[in-house]
Parts: structure tokens; sequence; C-alpha cells
DNA sequence: ATCATGAATGTTAGGGCTCACAGGAGCACC
DNA sequence: GGTGCTCCTGTGAGCCCTAACATTCATGAT
């Protein structure tokens, strides 16, 4: 196992082996137009044979050309933000861009300067993925010492801070979680119950306002975390009022426990009960019965947040969103009340 | 908006008002033992005061102590990987790492050199999860140059070759797929059909071997791709077949879309079909029917790559593994055909 | 011939950190 | 008083790259 450096060729070695300098090498490496072509053939020649490649710290130690990103989140495994790094990736890898992404412990106290300290020195304009206290707290920190900084959230938590909303690339959750529970209501329901995941704010936001327009008071949302069986055992208690006929989830996962639920209460979805849930995650459209859910683009959503990030760096006007909006998709788990 | 460099704090700045040498700081940073304590209280005083933060380029650059991971994947979005991520993430971050994601370029074509020409320069170890052609070639490309790599991948692909053999830790789904086969043939049924993923030959190879060792002749695998729509095709397909009564699915999502199929030909699961599934994803248990799947403990098998790769740098022994073997979990998707 | 112009290249100075040393202080011992 | 030692601290070089400036050389206008 050889332990000690292999010295990686370097910008200096291919300087020498092509007859020219380190920094005409840095000149082709970096696509400058100020380079002939014969030499530039050269170098090209001489990184070949010696297979270098550039080291990216030096590069970013020496404030060279940004061509990495940094994605900051705090959960990799939700649908959402997942969905939403594939988007910065295919739209970064497009522009010839380094992906990378840091983790970041939740942080449950302290503000947004003790958010900043656990940020690892990035080095790289960033983008936050935002979905969270902790993310909304780095992303806020993190505007303040760094120029490069987008965020991608489903909400908007932060649209309203004007210093912010400037960086900012979202979906409009609120809208759309109201438009699902008018659906809902217009199916004959008489109130629509919902279960909370524990961010996204904007979709309960959309739920209430919706209730509250049509006069009715929203019930006591039943707050779950992240898991299926929180939603499970949230329904299971919801549903011993028979009463409640429909239930609006804040994602895709708790309809799947609603609906165990449901089952295992001996009521039958969408007869008994209705079910709509949130993302339109794959599943969905091949649950049995088929969720009926939100389509959020967040693949999109992604790509607008590093063309937006690529706007601000090289100074130009933002590009336009082209995201999809998002949309109610009716499928088989949302039906009228059984008639009593 | 500031679009010139903050000029953030720096090991010299705080060297300056703390009185001592930059190198005094960077040995207090590192906790190195060689400082007295009233020295080292006066630079943790600067180092506060100044709200200073080492800057992980410099750090690295200069061949530093690593106190950074690089993960290397394709796709962050399937349950293995992801989950293998968070393991690896739990581990390094007890053990005071910075974990950053790297995600590969799918590679069709080229060799291991080629693949190798696609990752960054890391500057940092790296664990590869490795789950397809990119990463198993990156991974051997990666060892070639890098000290320090270790691999989690879900089969025993890589285990064979003695160079790469000590840096891996893997989960055997060869047996396990081979007793998911065995539970199904158990239960009475003529034989078991599988629908493939994309990678994990081990997984296929086990299932032939359970089908070989009762003299059975395995059918010809159904060839699906991540989607589920691809699995609801292929199973589409198979189910035009009566005699088909058992299937065997190389992901969760897979038999998310076979038993959507079974429901749409009318094929009731379990009673006219069962259909068994790997991973256990959170979703498997609270479906209806539960699903009968394999159990893979992805979080443990991120520790024990970490783990090792932490032993290889600290030149210790290895630890032993301490994750969960996979084991079939019986849930209601699976039961004896009916009786004609 | 004379100068400005510009393209193509080279030179130098960092960026922030760690390594390998070189020292100085303090102590014990002969 | 000298020698050797340990403990702590400082100095210098170097990691690999890019920014900014300096230089060279051809080109065309005057």
């Amino acid at each position: 196992m050889s332990t000690d450096r292999p010295r990686r060729v370097n910008i200096v070695d291919v300087a020498r082996h092509a007859g020219v300098s380190h920094q005409t090498v840095s000149r082709v490496i970096n696509d400058s137009p100020l380079v002939a072509a014969p030499t530039r053939a050269k170098v090209r020649a001489a990184i070949e044979e010696l297979g270098f490649r550039p080291n990216r710290l030096a590069r970013a130690l020496a404030g060279g050309a940004a061509r990495e990103v940094t994605v900051l989140t705090t959960d990799t495994s939700l649908y959402g933000a997942s969905e939403t790094l594939s988007g910065i990736e295919d739209a970064a890898r497009a522009a010839g861009f380094t992906v990378s992404v840091s983790v970041m412990n939740p942080v449950r106290t302290g503000g947004d300067a003790d958010a900043l300290a656990r940020i690892p020195h990035l080095g790289s304009p960033a983008i936050v993925i935002a979905h969270d206290a902790t993310t909304t707290r780095a992303m806020r920190a993190l505007r303040a010492t760094q120029p490069a900084t987008t965020v991608a959230t489903g909400g908007g938590d932060l649209a309203d801070e004007t210093e912010t909303a400037d960086w900012l690339v979202a979906l409009d959750d609120r809208a759309v979680a109201a438009r699902a529970t008018r659906h809902l209501l217009d199916l004959g329901h008489r109130t629509v119950h919902y279960l909370s995941i524990p961010s996204k704010a904007p979709r309960q936001l959309g739920w209430e306002q919706a209730l509250q327009a049509t006069g009715r008071a929203a019930p006591v949302p039943a707050a779950c975390d992240w898991s299926i069986a929180s939603a499970y055992h949230a329904a299971s208690d919801l549903l011993e009022d028979p009463e409640v006929t429909a239930i609006l989830c804040g994602n895709d996962d708790l309809a799947v426990g609603v609906i165990r639920a449901a089952h295992d209460a001996g009521r039958r979805v969408p007869y008994d009960l209705s079910v709509v849930g949130f993302d339109d995650c794959p599943f969905a459209a091949f649950q049995v019965p088929a969720l009926t859910t939100v389509g959020l683009d967040f693949r999109g959503l992604g790509r607008g947040a590093f063309d937006l990030l690529r706007s601000k760096l090289d100074g130009e006007a933002p590009p336009r969103p082209s995201w999809r909006q998002p949309e109610l998709i009716v499928r088989e788990t949302s039906a009228p009340p059984r008639s009593r």
C-alpha cells in the first residue's frame, strides 16, 4: 500500500513537457481565447500524454473561475430534495460544473450565525435546498458572506424577505394545496383533514385558507414526522371518528401510511375515505388504488436554481422560470363521500 | 451586492491577534499536543473573537490531515444508494469528517482510465458506492491512484478481485436472493420469474442458482430499468401466461409495478400471484397488501464503509463488520399458488 | 522609419494552509 | 560550566493553481 503521496501530474509538468509556461497551460484548460491554435494543440497533447487533471482544490483556492457548485441540504433521502438535486446536477453538468453535495446537521437551536458556523468553508458558489429550519437559516447566513447563493424551496417561506428574494427560486405549493383542498370539498366532503410534514408550512397554509374561504374552520392538523409510521398512527387516531372522510397529506409517503391505516380500520379508499398526497412520487401512479396527488416539478426547480445562480455569477439578467407549475393530479384515491 | 471577495479571516490574522506564529495557530486547530495550555487558550480566544474558520480547500491542498470524505455515486435517488450515503454520513459526522458527494455521469463506453478522467480531482479519501458499471469502473481506477478508497456495493461483483477485496464492504445479496426464491418454491410455486434491475447481477445469480439447485431451468429474466413503468410493462407481458404465479423483483419499486400490473390484469395478489421485492423500502411494510421483501442494512453498510476507510487511513486493523445480515421479510404478497 | 495596437506568451505574487525543520528556553546530570 | 535532553515556538518552503502585470512580436496606420 503506497502511503506516500503519488505526486500527481501538475500544471508545471505539463508546461515543461509542452515547452510553454505554466500560465499558458492554465489558459488552455480554462478555454481562454488568448492562445494560438498550434500552442493550444501542443498543450492539449501534453495534457493527454501525461494524464493531467487540474486540481480543483488549488483552482478554487486561487480564486479561479467557479466551475463548481456546492449544494447544501439536510436530507437527501426525501423525494423532493433528491429530485431537486438531480435537477441541479443536470443543469450543472450541462454547463460543465462539478456538483458536490454537503449534507448539514439538522440544527434545532441557535441563530443564523450558529448555523453558519456549521457549514464547512465552501470555496465555491452554493445552492441551498431549503426545506426546513436548518437550511433556511443556513441560507440566510450564507447570503451574508457569500456572493453566490441560490435557494430552491418548496414554499414561499423566504419569499417575503426582500434581501433574499432576488436569489430565490420557488414553487407555489400554497396555492396548489388550496387547490387540492377545494377538489375534495367540491367532491362533497364536509371538511378536509390535514397531516403535516415537519416543514413546508405553505402547504398547511394553503389548506387552511381554502377551508376558511368557504367559511369552514380548519380542524387541528395532525403533526407527523417524515416517517410513514407516524402517518399510520396519526391516521388511525383520526379514523376513529366516522365523520372524517377526506385527508390531505403533506407528502405521498404519509398518504401511503394513511391508506394502510384506512385498510386496517376497515375503510375502503376512496369509497369510505378520500386521500390526497403531495409530490407525485414515482410510486404514486402505480399504487392500488392510484394516488391522487400534486405534481411538483422539482427537477425543473433545481435546474432553475442553477440557472439563476449562473446568471448572477455572470452578471446577466435572471432567466425566466421554465419549470412546470404545480398541478393537481386526480387519480383513484379521491371520490365523493359515501352518502349516509 | 458586494461582489468583491470579503477576504475571510485567515490563520495569519488569528496569529497576529493572538501574538503567536501562524504555525502555532495551525497546531491549535489540529489539536496538536505540542502547544502550552496558556498559548492554546489565547489562540482559542482569538479564533472565537475573529470568527475564524479554517479553509478546507487550503487545508486539503497543503496535504493536511484528511477530515473529509468524498462519496462517489451515480444516482442519489435510488433507495439503496441514498441509504448507504446516510450511513456514511452518520459515521463520518461522528468522527468529525465532512462528507461531500460527487455524482458521476453514467459512463457506458470506455475503460477504467476513461472513467477516471471523469472523476474530478478529489483531494480527499473517497468512498465509491458501486452499484453499476460506471461506479465499479471508477472504483478500480481510483484505487490505482488514491491510497484511500472503500467501496460499498450491494453484491460480490468485485469481491473476487484480490486487489480490491481488502477495501471492500459488501452485502451478500446473492445468498438472500436464493433464499427468497426458495421461499416461493417452498410455498408450492412451480417456478419463479425474475424482473431484473440494471445492475446487481448477484441478485439474479442467486435466483438462478436456487432454481438450478432444485433441478429447474431458470426462465428468461425480464430486464427492467429503474423505472416502475418498465416493471409494469414487463409484468403485463409476463402475466399473459397463466402459468406465471410467482415473481421475484430486483427491487421494491419494480414490485409496485408488478402488483399494479397484476391488478390491471385481474389477478389478485397474493392469491393469484406472489410477488417478492428487494430492499425493504419504507413503503414496503405499508403497502396494501404489505410487500414481502428482503431487508438490507444499507445504513449499516455505509457506516461500515466509512469505518473501514478510517481504519486504513489510520493504519489500524479493519473493524469487524457490524451491519445486519440480509434477511427475507415475509409479509402479505407471497402465498401458496391457488390450487387449480 | 515611427508609433500605437493588439495578440500571444511569460513572470511574479499571492490564496490559506501544513510540513520539515531550526531554534530558544528550561531542566537535569555529570 | 558544559552537555544533553525535552518542550514549545517560529521560520521557510511548498501544495497547485489563477490574477494581474510585464514582455515580446507582428501588424497596420502615419
